[in-house]
DNA sequence: CTGAAAGCGCTTACAG
DNA sequence: CTGAAAGCGCTTACAG
């Protein structure tokens, strides 16, 4: 490894200043047509190498984003970010990632590398039980935030999300229009914004469609395949015999399908299933999924252009954006069933 | 935003110097734990955030460590990543990730801005037709890279890989054992190390087991879920009649057991699939699928160690390691069935 | 259009 | 055990 190429290293080899050499190498429009060309070859010929470290302490902006959210191996995660990257990408942004995993303290230190590091912003969906002081340290710190899936009380942050009360009603009125009465909902927990409008969403449908709402019918907590898979035994079990259910999201609903089938039923016919997400999975699952598409991509897009606007400097409203979801009809559901 | 608190701000409120605050916050024993005690509870008071980029522009270390892969979202390499993660985590670096999706430029540029923010170390599974140079331009730098699961020719570099050619034939072996002879291989591409021997294995197994090998029944290719599933028709008219597909991995049996079902066949029962990685998601699929471990934790761990331990200064051993993939028997495979 | 000089916030020999 | 001073590699007013 040969000595470190760096501006002065530049500027001596073609006796001009550093000045020079760093406003050409910038495409300064003050430096002189040829002159710059001729720099930034001669650069390219000694292999030099940016330092952005020495730039951002001079400059305090980095072009760091930090992302973090509670999985990025859960594929609901993965579609927004890949949405965000391509959005950052385009602006020369380099974006850092984590999963919080829904420990606060992960998170925090997550925010706080963010921070030595000089990021320019932040986008997350909020670990469960994030402490408005969190968020306070980044913003105090100069460092923007933008919430992603969650919301948070008490705090004045642009916030993207789907409508999950409204979302989850077309699940559930789709299978209340095809016959069904006892309709289970399945996964999710109550510590989330999100999971409090979706289990009241689904509530509110029963109860506008005038069936009595069974708390026994939920089972709370599943929020992976896996959950969904193990969470069948209990809902076949169930002495109400549901004849439907409504799954937190498309891994709880392709899930529990595996487990109906595993027991020897035909999902979406003796038993009706919806997802929530509309996964690209969605759609190859056997019986394909019924599913509410909840906007991933537009939420991804949506904080990721909201981010960069505000570090532009234009002022992005603050409070929630609501995603509309739709409704996605495939074989997972049909009319109702005796068992 | 209150004024920004550095060390000469505490140094100042305290009386002392920057250079005891530096150490007295690095744990030095050169400064005396009373006094050591008051600078760090003042910096708590203050709010003391430390800046990474100057002491990183003095030391040229960055503790920012580079990964690169295909694709974050496809679980293969999430669960390395999960390995590499808590293995980085405990030693306080911290980590960028990139998808290159097999573009090379894409891959270049992360290596750059990597060299940039002064990466320390880089753990990447090259993008196809990744010249050697863009290696060699990390190392140059001092920026150490290790490879996991794809090699690459003419390069002296630390490279985690399970053994495809031998897990493959694990596959293959016990397909033939139960009493297949006719076995399609559905998926992977040329174009990687890691397609051509997992090829290499079937047509071995193949042979050494007396059976003639039909080019016509690879279809090479897919490599997801999508692709799987797409695949089936293909399979399904094959004028062989295949009774078994050894799949380039699991996604691609998953998708491509979803496509048989769908066409009325059961999986398992009329057709005998095998995958390959052993994810998670192996064993809840329905029927269960007859996979390959593939080792992705201990590949993502030993890719971890094998960099921090380079990074700290011992030599680890350059070249390849493999891991040894084993068989997982599930319900995804049975005797031949005539269709 | 180009240059000289200060400064971003740390760490590290070197003194004492 | 603590301090004074130089320097990491940039960028940015300010001069000319």
């Amino acid at each position: 490894m040969a000595q470190k190429v760096k501006l002065s290293t530049i500027a001596e080899t073609l006796g001009l200043s550093t000045a020079t050499i760093s406003l050409a190498l910038r495409d300064s429009p003050l430096v002189a047509a040829d002159t710059r060309e001729k720099i930034k070859e001669k650069a390219r010929a000694l292999g030099y190498i940016y330092n952005r470290r020495a730039a951002s302490l001079r400059t305090s902006r980095s072009g760091i984003i930090g992302v973090v959210v509670h999985d990025i191996m859960n594929p609901f995660y993965g579609e927004i970010l890949k949405a965000i990257e391509s959005e950052l990408d385009r602006s020369r942004h380099t974006f850092i990632l984590s999963n919080h995993y829904d420990s606060v303290e992960k998170q925090r230190t997550f925010i706080e590398t963010l921070l030595q590091l000089g990021g320019d912003g932040v986008i997350m969906s909020p670990a469960i039980g994030t402490p408005v002081e969190d968020i306070k340290l980044a913003e105090d710190n100069g460092m923007p935030a933008i919430l992603i899936a969650r919301q948070m009380e008490g705090l004045e942050v642009p916030t993207y999300r789907g409508d999950d009360s409204y979302g989850i009603s077309l699940a559930t009125n789709h299978l209340i229009g095809l016959g069904h009465r006892t309709i289970a909902m399945i996964g999710g927990t109550d510590q989330t914004s999100t999971g409090r409008d979706r289990y009241q969403g689904y509530v509110n449908a029963l109860r506008k469609a005038g069936i009595e709402v069974d708390p026994e019918l939920r089972i709370p907590g599943p929020r992976t395949k896996q959950g969904g898979f193990e969470a069948a035994v209990h809902f076949l079990s169930l002495p109400q015999k549901p004849t439907a259910a409504v799954c937190w999201n498309d891994l709880v609903a392709i899930g529990l399908m595996n487990g109906i089938a595993r027991a020897g039923l035909v999902p979406g016919r003796d038993i009706s299933v919806t997802g929530y997400d509309d996964l690209e999975e969605a759609s190859i699952a056997t019986p394909s999924l019924t599913t509410v598409w909840n906007g991933q991509a537009e939420v991804g897009r949506l904080a990721a252009r909201a981010l960069l606007d505000k570090l532009a400097g234009s002022h992005e409203p603050d409070g929630i954006h609501l995603i509309k979801p739709e409704m996605r009809i495939r074989q997972s559901t049909g009319p109702i069933h005796t068992r």
